[in-house]
Formats: structure tokens, C-alpha cells, sequence
DNA sequence: ATATCGTAAAACCATTTGGTATAGTAAACC
DNA sequence: GGTTTACTATACCAAATGGTTTTACGATAT
């Protein structure tokens, strides 16, 4: 799969990899905060934060908009969908495998009741 | 949400962040492989294929079972399940602003066709 | 006009990451 | 028994990561 390979999906992974950068995701799933909003739950540094925001937004997962002194940022749907999507063309692989096993153990079911039927 | 701060999450998005890793187990969907058939399409040496094997075993997305001299590694569905289930958690929240979205033009629309009505 | 607020930017540091090369071990094959 | 074969382990390296402290700067409030 070409997914597999794209450096896009590299960077929103790694994004995803640090619970200061899941916290911020949460917080701006609320709506829009300012940096120092998005840094003050976080047990770190104001640098530290806003270093973790730009991680975020060169994944494109947050977006930022200057208003006066303080910077605005909001959540950006896609690349999770993206995320999403490479985690989900597994989903099938796996449900398919669960699938066959429920049909098995109903097979062996249905065979057991049978014996039961015969005796 | 308790699961933005779970360490778990940490090494399994860290282990997906990574276009050989994403290959590996893109291999592995397709059933049993031993080191060197996941080593083989990897530009890299062996050792270095190794390594990504390793973070994908830490992350328990990768089970490893020795059978004589090679080493069989088979696809861990759950940690995969665990990443779905926080990315999925945003779902929700876009989709609502989707539906919002939709609401407000199909609002939009029927008010149209009652104004086109009256005249 | 000055102080404070919100943020940037730079320098620095320890640790981790992702790769290499090389040497070593145990199982399978001739 | 010796040679492949499949893999581990170690040492090493450059670059990236995740944090700090310090300095600076424009916007706002007093």
C-alpha cells in the first residue's frame, strides 16, 4: 500500500507519540485556546509547550492565527482521518479473522448439536 | 481522557511513525513472516531491520515465536485497536461539526423552498 | 511612558533514534 | 565435520528529540 510509505503519515504518528501533544489535541477539541492556555496544564516550560504545538502544527494537525498579542490555535481534522485510514484498512484484516473464527466455533456448534440430535 | 496520558499510546504511535515499520506490519497482515522475508524489502541492512522489529514487539504490535533458526513474528491486533479507539474518539467531534453543518444547510434549503412557495 | 502580557528565538544539554560495521552463536545442510 | 543460514549482540556514529534557561520584542493596559 502507498500509504505505507508516505512521510505525511510519518510525522502525524510521531505527532500523535507524545501525551503533551494528545493532551493539546483534547484541549483544542473543545475549540480554539491561545498558547498559554494549551501550556498551562502542561507540566513544562512555556518553550517546551509551544515547541510541542509546532510539532503538531508541521503535522498539520493544528492551525494557527495571530490575533494582537496572542496566537489562536484550532484543531485540523485531516490528518487524523489519514491516521485513521491506515489503521482501519487493517480492520478488515483482523475483523476478517474473527469472522472466520466465530464461523468456525459455530460450525463446531451446530456439529456438536447435531451428535447431541443423533444419540 | 485517561487514555491521552497512557504510555502505551506513546510507543505504539511512535512504533507506526515509522515507513518501515508501517511495511512490516503491512507484511505481517498477510500472515506469518520470518526476519530475514521482513528484512528483504527494507532498504537497509539486517540488523537495522531487526531494531524496527524490536519496537514493534515493544509496542506488542509484533509477537515473535522461535522455530528452530528463524524467528516467526505474527500481527498483534489490539495495541492497533487502542490507537483506533483514541483517534476514533475525534470522530465524533468532527463528524458533529459535519452534521452541524449539514443541519444548517438543510435548513438553509428548506427555507429556500418555502420562500420560493409564497411567491 | 512604562509595565506587563503573550510569545519568539537562541543557546545549550542529555537522551533517544536510526543507521552502520563487525563479530559471535546456534541450527540445518552436504 | 565443515559450511551455510538465520539471527543476536556490541560498538560506534550523526541527527533528532525533549527539555531547560535566558534574552528579546511587539501588543496591550495603566
Amino acid at each position: 500500500m502507498v500509504l505505507d510509505r508516505s512521510p505525511r503519515l510519518d510525522v502525524v504518528f510521531h505527532a500523535l507519540a507524545h501525551p503533551a501533544r494528545r493532551a493539546i489535541i483534547r484541549q483544542l477539541s473543545g475549540g480554539e485556546r491561545n498558547l498559554s492556555e494549551l501550556a498551562a496544564p502542561l507540566r513544562m516550560t512555556f518553550p517546551a509547550a509551544t515547541k510541542h504545538v509546532r510539532v503538531l502544527e508541521a503535522a498539520r494537525l493544528v492551525r494557527r492565527r495571530v490575533a494582537g498579542r496572542q496566537h489562536l490555535c484550532r484543531l485540523e481534522a485531516a490528518p487524523l482521518k489519514e491516521a485513521m485510514l491506515w489503521t482501519e484498512s487493517f480492520r478488515q484484516n483482523w475483523e476478517a479473522r474473527f469472522e472466520a473464527l466465530d464461523s468456525l466455533l459455530e460450525e463446531m456448534k451446530s456439529e456438536e448439536q447435531s451428535r447431541a440430535r443423533r444419540r
